[in-house]
DNA sequence: AATGGACACGAACACCGTTCTACAATAGAA
DNA sequence: TTCTATTGTAGAACGGTGTTCGTGTCCATT
């Protein structure tokens, strides 16, 4: 009976493994060496993000990928909106929760948030997408599910945990999609728009007087190497929750 | 001698006022009633986004409103990046910066970003323009030297300072956008993919075993009206502030 | 062997941002 | 006043997007 995909994405929603057996090819595969899978799909579409960036992935690069027409592509995804929410979900399966632990639940939520900053940032814009996902996606689900075992595991109080892996996962979607596109705009850099940090200080010092402190700080403000800023704020709000513990 | 759109811009992102005189009309109206200026079409633009939300501003949707062809736009705006752009950065003239003080710098640190929050979602969508815009804009500036001022007239180190204000409005413009995304979600509720918060409770209370937390609290994660969520995780951010003063 | 159903796919639709080109109308020069 | 160069206006078109329709093709079952 081969569900649709309007089905499949239902499903997703729902309880269920996620993984519903692959349920043993029935139909024609035509003279195809490979057929076309949902999980075929998803699969070149990563590797599309990964080597060119979410911007790439259109349907129709997506099938020429497959060797087929973009049309191919609706018996087995409702949408764009829909292969994005796969793409997020699949995402997040990869990440591995630990066992929550009373003493190290600290490092095991920076834990869990930069290995999901490290995804994003594999596969570039893809960020983007996740701000569109629903909140009802299973395999976001788990992940939140695993953040809140372990922040309940830290003493922290349950309405308090509940926001703050809110705020914490929107902020690793933002952190990622921002270093994402300031990426791109490096990458291409042909209208070089915005550069390099040598020309953003050169920017700041050419400032008018309107703007005392952006220079005297452009030091400051445009300091952080790799992943100091993401540190900095991880630690900002993951610090500032015990003090909250009763909430009003 | 009119400087090309592209000169404008680039004046943007220089040192000068923003508003150069209006340059009293030269060239030729046609027979137009309103000749086609950059703040009409900036005006027109927030009022597509107002009514129709960001996703409904093309450019074409755009020059129909003003009566015009596509083409005619071009000519005083480099692209649709440089009209987002345009659009950032009149939201941001619209935030009134307070006079920094010493004692109420909390107040008024989270004054601004609420000012911020409301811009965004009184034009729904538009905070996705928001995370391409380069940080050398010149309104988008004026904001971060005013919050600059008010952390530190707080007494902030200036590093912590500089990163906090980074944080902080990559946090707004994420939770404005998720915000319009889950509006827009609902109002066109025909497919109701995900929908109001009892539907969401049943949906958490459906979920197997494997999610004890999710089903649990439940509550306690769907809870939070209006904005309860945004004044926490700016509180989060804020009261973890001066325990950083001396940053390594 | 025949049939039904699942799948693949080419063509097409409506839309997007952008560019090319020709056009009209004014402001200044003669 | 006439002429011309400048400059904003626009129509048409290009290459791209997501999505749908109808048709074709093959397999597994009867």
């Amino acid at each position: 009976m081969s569900p649709t995909p309007q089905e499949r994405r239902a499903a997703r929603h729902r309880l269920g493994t996620g993984s519903s057996a692959p349920a043993a090819r029935r139909g024609p595969s035509g003279g195809r060496k490979r057929p076309i899978t949902v999980d075929a799909i998803i699969g070149t579409a990563f590797g599309i993000v990964e080597k060119e960036g979410y911007e790439a992935l259109t349907m129709r690069r997506l099938a020429t990928e497959l060797e087929t027409g973009p049309s191919s592509l609706y018996a087995h995804v409702v949408n764009k909106e829909d292969l994005d929410e796969l793409l997020i979900g699949r995402l997040c399966a990869e990440i591995d929760l630990p066992e929550p632990d009373a003493v190290t639940w600290r490092r095991q939520i920076i834990d869990v948030c930069t290995q999901l900053r490290d995804q994003y940032l594999r596969y570039p814009g893809i960020s983007r997408a996740a701000f569109a996902a629903a909140p009802s996606n299973l395999d976001t689900l788990r992940v939140s599910e695993g953040m809140l075992a372990i922040l309940l595991a830290g003493g922290i109080d349950p309405q308090t945990a509940a926001w703050a892996i809110d705020s914490l996962m929107l902020y690793v979607n933002a952190y990622s999609l921002e270093i994402s596109l300031v990426n791109r705009r490096l990458s291409r850099s042909d209208h070089a728009w915005v550069v390099s940090r040598d020309e953003l200080l050169d920017r700041f010092a050419a400032l008018p007087d309107t703007f005392p402190h952006t220079k005297r700080y452009a030091e400051e403000l445009t300091a952080g190497t790799t992943h100091d800023r993401f540190d900095f704020t991880l630690g900002l709000m993951i610090d500032g929750l015990p003090r909250q513990q009763r909430n009003p």
